[in-house]
RNA sequence: GUGGAUGUAGCUCAGACGGUUAGAGCACCGGAUUGUGAUUCCGGGGGUCGCGGGUUCGAAUCCCGUCUUCCACCCCA
């Protein structure tokens, strides 16, 4: 009998125990983030509809679906009625269209949950992978103002998070096809793809920009160079924001762009009552973002100690969120962070090491006639609310503290004849190498405190 | 979906011109007398050289095909 190779498709990430927790805090902690900011739990299902999801004709995102069939159905050669969710906005504008009279507007959700895209493997690419969400809708209007409650929002998780240095990236569609028309670069299609390419920018550099334009749309060099000029500029603080923006409208007049400048300039004076520090927010009028519903404020979210990585966080505005669901107007404002491209990307660098067990302490079975006294010991400290793992068979004490250790088990209590007969216990912090003992009555209070030192000079976040 | 590269132990790789039983480091398992892990010492298991075919007395090594993975494009978290 041949052995199957057990494997998982490309492009999945599956994780080990210590690595699961590591991520698993990581989601506690945006989860945790986004309920601070007054944001609601959803959930949607894997699957919708194919009509509902897919209410784009072709392009791009169906040839990304992945589509889902049950055997009859597929035997009776009929088209598939249901698609794997590919984002977590198609779902909320449906989900927000069905019970539009059941929700109180502005709506604010957030929603941690994975999707799936049908795209060729490749490094820090995955076919399945989480996506954490905020979102606010509102009914027939949202003010400007709520499109700087979200980077307030990442401002403080990535504060919290600790991955060094971070900048909030942010421009205005508005504003970027104001100052292509004024270019005299038509509306619509004409835009749309000059705009693909400004999106590049940071990515390919000035050059390549400067000679797809030249080459691909056939502008002349004194357009291209005054587009170079604006799509290169960026802020480094909020006075100098809004001197960039004073200078542009004086260079160049369109409604949009006066329209998109007014509403960077209130997102950047609310950003201040929100608290948000400037040393972490730019203007960077090359950002574009996906062509297809943003038509306001856009953002992007790089960290600046690893810039490799690429941006780590994005969304933006759109002004009608469930046209197709729905006649009534729904304008919203979200952002979305790739949960599972950040940590790989993280552990790849070395940022992320395995998490400590979810087991807080290991009891040790010294010898097998002590199995009754060591598992009642584990019963009164799961009793005092402490994760406790006990071990079931006698083994060498050398085993067991190396299972302890593989395990990342921090403490263990060793409960031998000696301690037994002198109504102690012994335990051993295996990260710190040092052991002592503690009458069995205090114990569960004495492992309280040394659990709380030890979560504190980590830094771990309360769940 | 298009183009390019890769493929030797669980991982990272070495194996010049084809030539006898294919190697290293790390990892894993076991041991170094009594109840102490991660460090040290000793020992051990593990490879149809991606798969199929061809050339040859002989192929991990050369040729063809195929699959896989990786990289770029597209798109994006």
């Amino acid at each position: 009998m041949s052995l199957v190779q057990p494997r998982t498709l490309p492009g999945a990430l599956e994780l080990l125990p210590r690595e699961q927790i590591a991520f698993q805090r990581l989601l506690d902690t945006i989860r945790a983030t986004y309920e601070r900011f007054g944001f609601l739990p959803i959930e949607t299902p894997v699957m919708e509809l194919t009509e509902v999801l897919l209410t784009k004709e072709g392009g791009e995102t169906e040839r990304q679906v992945y589509f889902a069939q049950s055997t009859g159905d597929r035997e009776a050669g009929r088209e598939p009625e249901l698609a794997l969710r590919f984002d977590l906005t198609v779902p909320l504008a449906r989900y927000v269209a069905q019970y539009e009279h059941q929700l109180a507007f502005p709506f604010r959700r957030y929603q941690i949950q994975r999707v799936y895209r049908g795209e060729r493997a490749q490094r820090g690419r995955f076919r399945e992978f989480y996506q954490c969400d905020i979102d606010i809708v509102g009914k027939d209007e949202l003010p400007v103002r709520f499109d700087a409650e979200l980077p307030a929002v990442i401002y403080s998780l990535f504060t919290e998070l600790g991955f060094g240095g971070f900048r909030i990236q942010i421009n205005n569609r508005k504003l970027l096809r104001g100052v292509l028309a004024a270019l005299g670069i038509a509306e619509g299609e004409p835009q749309t793809l000059v705009l693909r390419e400004v999106d590049k920018l940071d990515k390919r550099g000035p050059e390549y920009l400067r000679d797809t334009l030249r080459e691909r749309f056939s502008l002349g060099d004194d357009i291209i160079g005054r587009l170079l000029a604006f799509v290169g500029t960026r802020s480094t603080s909020y006075a100098h924001a809004r001197g960039l923006l004073a200078d542009l409208e004086r260079d160049l007049a369109h409604p949009l762009l006066a329209q998109g400048a007014a509403e960077l300039r209130e997102v950047l004076d609310r950003l201040v009552d929100f608290g948000v520090p400037d040393s972490h927010v730019c203007l960077n009028f090359a950002i574009a973002r996906g062509l297809d519903y943003y038509t306001g404020t856009v953002y992007e979210t790089i960290l600046t100690d690893h810039p490799e990585i690429g941006s780590v966080c994005s969304g933006g505005r759109y002004d009608d969120l469930a046209s197709h669901y729905t006649k009534s107007r729904l304008p919203g404002v979200g952002l979305s962070i790739g949960a599972t491209r950040l940590f790989w990307q993280l552990r790849e660098l070395g940022l992320y090491k395995d998490a400590e067990s979810t087991v807080q302490v290991l009891v040790a079975l010294m010898d097998e006639s002590l199995l009754g006294p060591a598992l009642q010991l584990a019963t009164r400290l799961r009793a005092a609310g402490i994760a406790v793992e006990a071990q079931l068979e006698a083994a060498k004490l050398a085993k067991q503290l190396k299972y302890a250790d593989r395990a990342g088990i921090r403490f263990v209590a060793l409960l031998g004849s000696d301690e037994l007969a002198k109504g102690v216990v012994s335990v051993k912090d295996m990260q710190r190498g040092t052991q002592f003992e503690v009458a069995a009555d205090e114990l569960a209070a004495t492992l309280e405190v040394e659990i709380a030192q030890a979560r504190a000079m980590a830094g771990v976040p309360r769940a």
